[in-house]
DNA sequence: ATTACATTTGAACAGTTGTTCATATGTTAA
DNA sequence: TTAACATATGAACAACTGTTCAAATGTAAT
C-alpha cells in the first residue's frame, strides 16, 4: 500500500523575497475586510454593477466604488462600463480558492 | 472525452453567514502583515522561540510576543515553554496552503 | 441643453493597527 | 536569594483603513 499523497505538494520550506512578502501581505489585506469579502463572494456568483454591490454589502455606492478601486489596483477584479452601469467581475480563480480554503479553515 | 476536472470542486456560489464572514476577515487579517508572514513562513520550516523569531523578522522580541499572542488567540499557532524559551509552531496546514496559494497568485 | 441616474473622487473623521519603550513576570543557575 | 536572561504586558504614538459626505464626472433619454 502506497503512502497517502497530499493534494498540494508541500515542501517543508517556504521562500519568498521581501518584495514578494509585501505583495502577499497586500493580497491578504484585500481579503481582510468583511465588506470586501461580501463583495468578492457575490462576484463569484456573477458580475455585478456598483449599485447592486452596494445593496449586497449594505454600504453606500461610494464606499463600494472606493473598495472596488482598491481591488482593481491589486488586480483582483476587472470592470466594464455598459451604459450608465459599471460591472465588476473577478479577475481569476485564485481568489476563489483562497476564499474556499479560508472558509474550510474557520469551519473545521 | 470527458470534460477537464478542476482540482478543487468549486460550485458557482459561495455562501457564508455574517459570523463566518467576520471570522474569515480575521483569518486573512492575520496574514495581511509582512512581519506576521515572515513569522508564519519561518514556522513552516520548524518551531522557533521568540528570540529566534525576532531575528528572523527583524523586530524586537516584544513585537514578536505581541504578534504571536494575536496569532495564538486566532488559533493559528500553538506554543510550549521549555526552560526559559517559549517555542511557537503552526497549528495546522490550512495556513500553509493559504500561503502557497497566495504566493502562486502573486507570482503568476 | 437639461434632467435623471450611476459612478467616481477627495477631504475629513473615527477607529484600528504595529511598533517601541518601560516594566513586570517566568525560569534557571549560581 | 540574587543575578541573568527570556518572554509578556500595557501605555503611548504614528501610520493606516473604511466610511460618509459633498461635489465632480459619465452616460443616456427627453
Amino acid at each position: 500500500m502506497k503512502t497517502k499523497q497530499r493534494s498540494l505538494s508541500l515542501s517543508n520550506i517556504l521562500t519568498a523575497t521581501g518584495r514578494e512578502i509585501d505583495k502577499l501581505a497586500e493580497l491578504f489585506s484585500n481579503l481582510a475586510d468583511p465588506t470586501r469579502l461580501k463583495l468578492l463572494m457575490s462576484l463569484y456568483e456573477s458580475e455585478r454593477c456598483v449599485c447592486e454591490l452596494a445593496e449586497i454589502a449594505e454600504v453606500s455606492p461610494s464606499a463600494v466604488s472606493h473598495q472596488m478601486k482598491q481591488l482593481k489596483l491589486s488586480g483582483l477584479v476587472f470592470c466594464t462600463r455598459r451604459g450608465k452601469h459599471v460591472f465588476y467581475r473577478l479577475a481569476d480563480n485564485h481568489v476563489e480558492i483562497l476564499l474556499k480554503m479560508g472558509l474550510e479553515h474557520i469551519r473545521e
